[in-house]
DNA sequence: GTCTATAATTCGATAGAC
DNA sequence: GTCTATCGAATTATAGAC
């Protein structure tokens, strides 16, 4: 009997943390001002503070939420018990890669950050306990791939397919590629990795 | 007949230099006030703007420095006309390695500034005019090594080697690899990654 | 809850003595 | 060349009216 459900999105409170997720995200939090997230938001300074107490407080809670979204992609994927290895890393670099197209900061935004701000990403520990380290080790012993350091496996799926993406504002510029040639290559590399990996694994 | 040779580092203007290179290297533009760098140098704030007249110029001046010095590098393997594509992967490989176990913050550094500052950095430039390429182009047409996108052979390479350190924060924390293990393992893809990209343009 | 006005602080830069 | 002291702008945060 709720007597008006408020739409979530368009609180003053949700308007706030979407502009402050855009600017911080695509500019890194000491280059954002609170004043650019309140006329982003289109709400007065004084808000902000009255919602959130400090601009340090709401760039954690922003990091937070964005650090616990993608955890929840990887984790699903890794830890499907019903598809096989080939076909988790297929799963992994195409949700990466998709993620990637609609959030191209995302990447640097997040690693820029990690050292500082006490984020609570627990990359290494999510993949070292999932399904997915089970196969690759049962993998390994059974001779069915070559010899390879999860750990290594790992970071050449993640390095393959977000790498790009980190250092798209060195390629991408005046001498470099276009926005669109760099998304055709993004496309190419989104089908082409899965194969890489394959090749890398494959026993000589 | 100088009478006395000053030994390069030891001037006020190079402390200077030496100490906002590092702090500018491992915090970044914005987190470095110029306060730490003066008291990093030993010296007084307004000696700084004495001999760089701005912070921006001071950056400028470090930024400009770590490019060259890191375009060289590529540049002197990629262009060279004696070695054959195994070799210079296998080259280009130990280079960034290498650099990078002395220099770990110096990727997440770069790629950061990359879209503010001004960069000059045009490394996809260097690697398009390279021998390197023309290397990868023949290989290709003489069915050697398996077709693939030059630019995406690349960003293959310099991904696998540098994106380790760009995400070490999130893998080298309380939950994960100790700084040891990360050196260990890093001194393992060294040796691993010529095979990899060797398995990547394998043909099947 | 939302605003205006302003306090409090931080920070880059400079003036001026030595 | 080097320092102390300080200015002025930018920025976060808050007081207080509505």
């Amino acid at each position: 009997m709720a007597a008006k459900a408020k739409s979530k999105d368009s609180t003053t409170e949700e308007r706030i943390r979407v502009a402050a997720r855009k600017l911080f995200t695509r500019h890194g939090y000491d280059a954002v001002k609170t004043r650019d997230i309140a006329a982003e938001s289109g709400i007065n300074l004084a808000l902000l503070n009255y919602y959130f107490k400090s601009k340090e407080k709401l760039f954690e809670k922003i990091m937070q939420e964005n650090m616990k979204e993608f955890m929840q992609g990887i984790s699903g994927i890794v830890n499907d018990e019903q598809t096989n290895l080939e076909s988790k890393i297929k799963r992994l670099v195409e949700y990466y890669l998709d993620m990637l197209m609609s959030n191209p900061d995302m990447p640097l935004f997040v690693l820029s950050h990690a050292k500082k701000k006490g984020s609570k990403l627990n990359f290494r520990e999510t993949f070292a306990q999932s399904h997915f380290m089970k196969q690759i080790q049962e993998a390994v012993k059974e001779g069915k791939i070559a010899p390879i350091n999860p750990l290594n496996l790992m970071l050449n799926i993640v390095g393959l397919s977000i790498f790009p993406f980190i250092g798209r504002h060195i390629f991408q510029n005046e001498k470099g590629i276009t926005e669109d040639a760099f998304i055709a290559l993004m496309a190419e590399r989104k089908k082409m990795i899965p194969g890489w990996i394959d090749a890398i694994l494959r026993k000589k």
